[in-house]
DNA sequence: ACGTGGGGTTGCCATCATGGGAAGGTCAAG
DNA sequence: CTTGACCTTCCCATGATGGCAACCCCACGT
């Protein structure tokens, strides 16, 4: 079975095949006398393992623990479980950050207009310094989000670029 | 104010300022005549908006259409909303997606007992070929989740090896 | 006036998982 | 024996960020 065969059996690319063997995830796999890489079945059983632990949006360092608990026989599912249990909370974690910005998100554009007009509640809150930042020198923005003099596009630049230049 | 206060004041390390800068999402600010980066206020400003949207998740490009929008007195709130809701959208789809892991990882893991055995749903689970895999070609893999003799480590490698050898 | 430390500047490398492509070797079918 | 599909390795890119190295600049202290 060569590589190509195994990705279509397994899921799994064979760009990322190549690269899991190259990162230690996978044993490489013994060569046909061309030099190309034969997978057997297990091999592709261990393929597609890891690509169901990646659906699961297991991080590679733990899909190797998990591979070698699975091809470990004398291992103990509590500590299967405890990466499982991990996993569940970081997927928590991330699913309670991406809630907080849709929920404040969703709350912004239901406030905006959404016609021709230029007042925007989403870019008012967007240009809204926070609790946390650091005070600018000076308030001297009032007319926040109608800024349309920024920074000079290119005005007396690079006076002296001598040493920068010639380093290159 | 140099590029250091700049990132204090803002929220975005220098580093990322600099990024911004070299990705077109910034214009380059004037120099000092030392080669120092010199922001003024509204430049700060700028990079609070930048840091903003980057907690609400937009993508780069998405936010310099936000930038370009908030800096336009022309502008019509119709195509922020657009994009507001567009990223509501796409977390939404994010959560969902993290949530159908979640829930299913959750119950894989409450039905595993989590002790001293070896026997573990989990990896059963991870270990079963689901609807949508290719057949492999023979399925002669019964003891699944508890196969230890996987692919010979060191076997017969490399027979002929001359010319990737001799390419490095 | 001179040194020194802190901070600026560029550039390169690394992440993490993945894709794309080039240059070259292998294999199987016609 | 040719040809086209497939494999091999290596290099580069993503997106947003951090780290390090080498070098430069500035302000402050003596």
């Amino acid at each position: 079975m060569n590589i190509g065969e195994a990705a279509a059996a397994s899921g799994v690319s064979a760009k990322m095949i190549r690269y899991y063997e190259a990162t230690g995830l996978l044993r490489a796999p013994p060569r046909s006398e061309g030099g190309y890489r034969v997978y057997d079945a297990a091999g592709v059983h261990t393929l597609r393992f890891i690509r169901r632990a990646r659906d699961f949006g297991f991080a590679m360092p733990v899909i190797r623990q998990l591979v070698g608990l699975w091809q470990d026989p004398g291992r103990e599912s509590h500590d299967v479980k405890e990466l499982a249990l991990a996993q569940v909370a970081e997927l928590r974690r991330r699913i309670g950050e991406l809630q907080m910005m849709e929920a404040a998100l969703a709350r912004l554009a239901a406030s905006c207009h959404g016609d021709a007009r230029a007042e925007c509640p989403i870019l008012e809150d967007l240009a809204m310094p926070r609790a946390g930042d650091r005070a600018a020198p000076f308030p001297a923005d009032k007319n926040s989000s109608s800024c349309h003099a920024h920074q000079a596009p290119e005005s007396a630049s690079r006076r002296r670029p001598a040493s920068r230049a010639a380093r290159s």
